[in-house]
DNA sequence: ATATTTTTAATTGTAGGACAAATATACTAT
DNA sequence: ATAGTATATTTGTCCTACAATTAAAAATAT
């Protein structure tokens, strides 16, 4: 407890305000061409993207340390309460970090934490939904070129593995397929891609479940296995694996083409 | 100014805390299988993960009525402060929205709104930076199936005028490449894919100028042009487009590759 | 009873005060 | 110089307050 004498909480004492950064923040983002509603931005947004703006223009680096809230409060005219806000939001992002009385450092920002939390399929539209069912797809035929860069023998045998094991089965589970098509994307060395496609997996799952009839086009018998991708993927080239993927997702691609 | 008698403002009024929720609060997420540095929570980030939980297991939906802020407070024993630094972050998301004194109400999240903030070259590690080139490489490579099945003649006369008028310059400006393969991707009728590329666009040209040696390769004289591109999708096949793709893009492929 | 006006209540946005905890720094005693 | 002690710093959290404004309720007029 070192709370004696004349002590004056730091917080107290800095009391005028200097409103020089208040042009900036004042600062209408006057551009619309069109009429708007003209949505008000409330304090929190303007901070929030001034201090994004703050840090690019400025070139601020991870490790960087940022000024204390205070500070930025002061300088921006604003409560400590609005710059808290909007700090909280790029901490969230990642963008910033912050340990209890050392301070804010810049820190390299999550790339995927912000459409993690959001891809949530009560709350999307169904247009999102079709976009990030399509996405799904564009991504599972667009890695062949990449895969046929990088594969390595340990990975083909562990991909051999999982794909031997597969052939046994009746009918593939959830888990079976994202086994498989998650070893593939492991095999990029590209680890945002592979998270990228397991984030969209489930609302991938969850459209196909809920919108599209599955019966439809599955009496189409000669569908290409994961064995068979496999396959092509040691002794083929690159375009015969793409076909073979096309014909592996024809299912989902009939589904996306017709709506 | 209704400022009269003895009105005891509203703030004030509930005062009881009943610790309802605070077990929830209070429950350690202790499931770490190997010793982390045990990421100790802020009561921010663990009111933020209680409300998307709340969110989603209670089925809300856009347009839904939520819970004040202080109710919010008051159930989960915590300030109003540190719920309203939550949802400041999902309100960041598009996943609230509160109109001023009519409360708040779910909202359909912006699914790019987080990433968008994010994809700064500046603080983006090398990996990320060379994860989201890739990524882009991908969904060039990916999209040909799109476009065969979405292609119409009138967005077909309106590319064949933008490769018509690219015929001609000697050497493309960045912003031609983004006319065309905009274009491209407003073909996909898929909103999402054409804002996501168009995001992801200028961190890929910073990654390309800033990284790979752009005169290694740019000898291969036979490059497949934007017309050529055009032409095999008006009379080829979506097979053909996957490789005439390809090939266009083979400057930046080996880059990819080769590292 | 119905329409109009006035009052009240509710709720977000913003400001600002307080302080604990913990660390880095300055200071003091040995 | 070393060890120990006080001080300053800064985030995280809690608290109070109030303006603005709409929705609802109440009062008033038709």
């Amino acid at each position: 407890m070192y709370k004696k004498k004349n002590y004056i909480p730091f917080d107290r004492r800095i009391t005028a305000r200097k409103a020089i950064f208040a042009q900036k923040l004042n600062m209408a983002s006057a551009k619309s061409t069109t009429l708007e509603p003209l949505e008000s931005l409330s304090m929190t947004d303007r901070v929030e993207n001034i201090l994004r703006d703050y840090f690019t223009e400025n070139a601020f680096k991870p490790g960087d340390q940022l000024p204390n809230e205070f500070e930025m409060a002061q300088k921006l005219n604003v409560s400590r309460n609005v710059v808290r806000e909007a700090l909280s939001r790029l901490r969230m992002l990642g963008m910033v970090e912050s340990r209890p009385r050392r301070g804010m450092v810049m820190a390299q920002p999550d790339l995927l934490a912000g459409l993690e939390k959001v891809l949530n399929p009560l709350l999307l539209s169904q247009d999102d939904l079709k976009d990030v069912f399509e996405l799904r797809l564009v991504l599972e035929l667009g890695v062949s070129e990449i895969l046929f860069a990088r594969k390595t023998p340990e990975d083909m045998a562990e991909l051999e593995e999982i794909a031997e094991r597969q052939k046994g089965l009746a009918v593939l589970t959830k888990e079976d397929e994202i086994e498989f098509h998650g070893k593939l994307y492991d095999m990029t060395g590209n680890e945002t891609l592979h998270r990228f496609q397991s984030m969209l997996a489930p609302v991938f799952d969850h459209v196909f479940a809920a919108y599209y009839n599955k019966t439809s086009k599955s009496s189409k018998l000669e569908q290409v296995t994961h064995y068979d991708l496999f396959k092509v993927l040691k002794e083929g080239t690159a375009a015969q694996f793409r076909t073979a993927m096309y014909n592996h997702l024809a299912v989902y691609i009939d589904s996306a083409s017709s709506r």
